[in-house]
DNA sequence: CTGAAAGCGCTAACAC
DNA sequence: GTGTTAGCGCTTTCAG
């Protein structure tokens, strides 16, 4: 069932049954009933390939994360969708792992599938900031298609990015620590992402602020994961002291209080601990944490509501959204 | 740039580097290479549209899912994603909440981009039970493309079910509660879904084997949400006795973990509390929970491993897959 | 092994 | 208001 059999069946041309579509005023209220009517009772749809051919679009963005199964992508992708689906844009989704061809890989196939535009979620893609090279891909994209990065920065023609104010949020956790009394802060991260450069800056700022040094050794490097993270502390905990932890993931935090109940440390009253995005981890551990929340849902709001304004009114949009996160205070820092 | 360039720029028609594209044998090794390398060299790829038109494919599969920011579910699209990547397909997700008519809607604008097959991910697509007609738009759109579901069960053509055994698990957790000396077992659920039926099922054999009544104030209603199930459970906690928790959601577990450390109930000594999923929060939470895995990987991995067997070698598949699930026993059932 | 040409279904410019 | 027609870029017979 084509444009031409409705048109048959309604006895106009194809370019009314077109018109009637994509609801052009120029057609008289009759006709286009009638041809309403036949398509209906044909259950027609229109076939997306040929209108693609034509208009070269699809109203498709495609989303690319490392791990969808990482909650803070997950809520990301979750926000994207839903509020593109709101504007009539459908998603294409790739998880391409944190490898840099990986990476490449993905961007150059979702370009060939002439995405309308292409979201980048998570700090992994604005490279590790040594080598300006590792994001060259992404100007590359952008010369085809705008690109949008959430929660990354990479500078660029057709380049636009959000996000969370990690600096201040991981120098005012820090500062708080300090200001009840914390005076080894254990800083928690697992790589030299955006994200993470900009967590351990706010870190070492409010340290500096205070007067406290920067110890390389408080710089535990582990992994975003909790089992892995515990076993790393009670393998470290006869040489390292520290009091406070500040990990850059939920899930780091909780390893640190796996450790704690290994060690019979309590939590908060001897070794304060916070975390990081407020997933439904932070909640489930006992006792629960603090985390920090990288408000996600502003930085998606804010990326789409861009996006529209430059696909669909050709708008100029800001280069740099930053948005300010909120830490949700619960028992592991104040006491 | 489009395959009349190219065909220029080799000096050969365009059908002979259509078929260098799709790597057709007969081309000469040397029309071969040096069609080849002008594409490489004018960074060539081919319309998607165009061809899509003609093939009336993409080699994408859409994917629809309630809530992709739920574990369960990104867990799935994660493992269906990359499979379907490595066989060359694409995805298109869409997340549809929990409405009828939102399902519907998705279901037909996935159909309406001419995807080669639609996933159905979560039992909620399976109707609540009660009423056929609550499944008849998969049955329609099973009449347009195959329709496979995750751990759901919908009769009809051209449909396939890949199930978690449920059933056998409830029934083995709460056989496994008994014979640790526990009579009033509360059951936690929160919909009328396909597995949340077999949930039940399973609960009440168990009891029903072990010559135990089944009791309708033990099957607790709530919500897949840790505070909302505290609450409830304090709500009711005057008058509800219950020396056993059988959640089929891991945060109603640890609802019922934060409602023991409230009053004072020691878990697992005085309460035995199952999760369900083995999700983060079973291993976050303190002490660890026992929770069902329900082996949504092998699931994911079946359903594309009988989707690739239909679409391209156009085999008879298996239309009801069921795989058992695995009881992750820690000390919340087990002392 | 290669080329010419007929679609695939739709949009949009142009006539009427 | 409505119809005619020329593409959009590719695949695929059919000839040679």
């Amino acid at each position: 069932m084509n444009i031409y059999d409705i048109a048959k069946l309604s006895g106009v041309s194809i370019a009314t049954v077109s018109r009637v579509v994509n609801g052009s005023p120029r057609v008289s209220e009759k006709t286009k009933q009638k041809v309403l009517a036949v398509m209906k009772e044909n259950d027609y749809t229109p076939n997306v390939f040929a209108r693609g051919l034509g208009l070269d679009s699809m109203k498709t963005v495609g989303i690319i994360c490392p791990n969808i199964a990482d909650s803070y992508m997950a809520k990301a992708v979750a926000y994207l969708e839903s509020s593109l689906h709101s504007y009539g844009y459908d998603c294409i989704l790739g998880c391409s792992g944190f490898g840099q061809e990986e990476k490449q890989n993905y961007v150059n196939m979702l370009l060939s599938k002439r995405i309308d535009t292409l979201v980048l979620v998570g700090s992994t893609y604005a490279g590790n900031g040594k080598d300006e090279y590792d994001t060259d891909y992404i100007r590359e994209a952008a010369k085809k298609t705008p690109v949008f990065m959430i929660n990354g920065r990479v500078r660029g023609d057709n380049i636009y990015c959000a996000c969370a104010d990690d600096y201040q949020a991981t120098y005012e956790v820090t500062k708080s620590m300090i200001r009840r009394g914390r005076e080894r802060i254990l800083f928690m991260y697992d790589s030299d992402s955006f994200s993470g450069r900009q967590k351990m800056k706010g870190y070492e700022a409010a340290l500096a602020d205070a007067g406290y040094p920067i110890r390389g050794e408080l710089k535990f490097r582990t992994k975003n994961d909790i089992e892995y993270t515990k076993n790393l502390l009670l393998e470290y905990s006869r040489t390292l002291e520290f009091d406070g932890v500040l990990a850059t993931e939920d899930a780091m935090a909780i390893g640190a209080v796996k450790y704690a109940k290994v060690k019979a440390i309590s939590v908060p009253e001897e070794l304060s601990i916070s975390g990081y995005n407020d997933s439904i981890m932070a909640i489930s551990s006992e006792p629960e944490l603090t985390s920090v929340d990288s408000k996600l849902n502003v930085l998606c709001k804010t990326t789409v509501d861009h996006m529209i304004s430059l696909l669909e009114k050709q708008e100029e949009i800001e280069k740099n959204v930053v948005v300010p996160c909120e830490i949700v205070k619960r028992c592991t820092t104040d006491f």
